[in-house]
RNA sequence: GGUCGGUUGGCCGAGUGGCUAGGCAGAGGUCUGCAAAACCUCGUACAGCGGUUCGAAUCCGCUACCGACCUCCA
């Protein structure tokens, strides 16, 4: 019975919440901008591909069908001094360009994995698709919104402006101001027409060793093409959503809006969806300054920027304890404290896991807990609100742990809203987030748990005979180790520590 | 400089006109052989200054500070 029964998304383009409807109903087709495969992925790429991993398992949650495209850049992403970036790091590691794409590629699906986030549907990447990319700028070309320069093709933003009058509708940027201001940059522009224009195919050098055979030159794509290219491919030339951070809102979003107009005549993208920076120390985390910590150093804590290092799913779980449209600060205070809040959950699930009630009718809690329930699903449809939904399991854990302590009667629960209580409560912290209970607490092979089963009867009977000597240098022994005793009503369990 | 966003208790972080967010840390208590875990109780926070309102952390204006984009980044 939840207020919001509908799924609200906030788009970028309206700066407004609307409400979520897909252009075939059931059906979403959603693209994220993937990463230029030339470096390992640092930590904010982190941030938002699991941000948009949780909308994906979410959607798929509300029974959409949902077809995920997520691309890989391996050409045209130029660097300020217009090097291409797999070609540089490429001459800088003495290998082929497509060795580096490869060994980044593998790189980024190995630390993706660890976060468990789900492969996208389709994962295109530009240098496959380079006849399409040319055949856009074609279009464009025929449609008179961009021209060729000794070679090279440029997007005619002032053309299109002048057509469409909303070149800057995305990123809220006055275009004439735009224009303006940088009209004093002409120095600089050298063939194009005006400083807003941007290749969309450019001539190689002769040295340039990324190259292809074109009708203007041998050449490579420019970088914003391949999007516009991939998502009308896979998604139609309109598709539901379009993710990425907001830093590529200008002008990778803005043009690559204008290529698809300027090719099909129409806005490709109903709801654009935009992540908001991860920061460290209050600054943007960022590869270009050096404010950076990478996921590898972060799960390791080989950095000075944390004093140990955190399981994958608790930086998740950190991630997910803000709301992916602001700004979140890592701090190592702040991730420890999402590493005690992360294990109380998953001990609390485990608990649950146990919980039975003979209660065959409803239970005096159950009109709380199923009100519970259904308020994680009012804040996910909230523009998925994930840190107002763990909240409320970390509500459901205090409710577990006085069903188990014997706090609260078991028989306050009824059967029905138990089992409604598992499999929503798994639903969520399992399926819609991602996270995983075996990977920092308490569940080892059969072995392990053999050896703690007998470590924890030899420390009782101990217990049982006052050998307090015995029993306490099994438990700090254990302690010492990383390995946790809690002692309960119903005996004692283990669980590894944080 | 232009554009946009932010400033919430010791820390992180939701909320956006009247109703306890939540987590972590801290204090006291229950339980325990002692601890830990768990449970109970405890914080009267919303940058500053004005304004609108019966009522503002929440709306408006100004100021300060921070950040992002404008140029490669998710």
């Amino acid at each position: 019975m939840g207020l919001i029964d509908q799924l609200v998304v906030f788009n970028s383009l309206s700066r407004k919440k609307e409400v979520f409807e897909p252009q075939i109903p059931g059906q979403v087709g959603m693209y994220v901008c993937g990463p230029t495969v030339y470096s390992d992925v640092h930590l904010g790429n982190v941030r938002t591909f699991i941000s948009f991993d949780i909308i994906y398992r979410y959607l798929q949650h509300l029974g959409y069908k949902v077809r995920y495209v997520r691309n890989l850049t391996d050409v045209g992403h130029l660097l300020d001094d217009g090097q291409d970036r797999v070609s540089k790091r490429a001459r800088l590691e003495q290998i082929e360009p497509m060795e580096i794409v490869q060994k980044y590629t593998n790189s980024f699906h190995d630390t993706l994995r660890l976060f468990n986030t789900l492969s996208p549907n389709i994962e295109p990447r530009a240098t496959g698709h380079l006849i399409e990319q040319i055949e856009m700028v074609q279009e464009i070309l025929a449609n008179g919104f961009a021209y060729e320069r000794n070679g090279s093709v440029y997007f005619d933003t002032v053309k299109f402006h002048e057509t469409f009058k909303n070149y800057g509708e995305l990123s809220g940027r006055k275009i004439e101001e735009l224009f303006a201001e940088t009209r004093e940059d002409l120095k600089n522009q050298d063939e194009k027409n005006h400083p807003s224009d941007f290749a969309i195919w450019m001539k190689a050098a002769d040295e340039h060793i990324m190259k292809w055979n074109s009708p203007w030159s041998v050449g490579f794509p420019g970088w914003h093409l391949e999007c516009s290219v991939m998502s009308t491919k896979y998604l139609g030339e309109t598709f539901d959503i379009h993710g990425g951070g907001n830093d590529l809102k200008f002008p990778h979003h803005e043009n690559e809006i204008a290529q698809n107009i300027g090719a099909k005549g129409k806005a490709p993208v109903k709801y654009w969806l935009h992540t908001n920076m991860l920061l460290m120390n209050g600054k943007k985390m960022s590869k270009s300054d050096g404010n950076t910590i990478s996921p590898e150093e972060l799960i390791s804590g080989n950095s000075p920027h944390v004093t140990k290092g955190y399981d994958p799913m608790v930086v998740k779980f950190f991630m997910l304890q803000s709301h992916y449209r602001s700004t979140l600060d890592l701090t190592d205070e702040a991730l420890q404290a999402a590493e005690k809040g992360y294990y109380k959950l998953t001990e609390g699930l485990k608990a649950l896991e146990k919980l039975t009630t003979d209660q065959a009718g409803e239970g005096q809690l159950d009109q709380e807990i199923n009100g519970l329930l259904d308020l994680i699903t009012d804040d996910m449809n909230d523009d998925f609100n994930t840190p107002k939904a763990i909240s409320r399991l970390f509500d459901l854990t205090n409710y577990i742990n006085k069903l188990k302590d014997g706090h609260l009667a078991a028989n306050a629960v009824g059967t029905e809203c138990l089992e409604h209580m598992k499999r929503a409560f798994k639903a969520f912290f399992l399926d819609v987030f991602g996270l995983s209970l075996d990977s920092g607490a308490g569940q080892g092979d059969d072995i392990v748990e053999g050896l703690m089963g007998l470590v924890i009867a030899i420390r009782q009977k101990a217990r049982e005979n006052k050998n307090w000597e015995t029993s306490d240098q099994i438990r700090d022994g254990l302690d010492n180790i990383g390995i946790q005793l809690k002692d309960g009503k119903e005996g004692t369990v283990w669980s590894k520590k944080s």
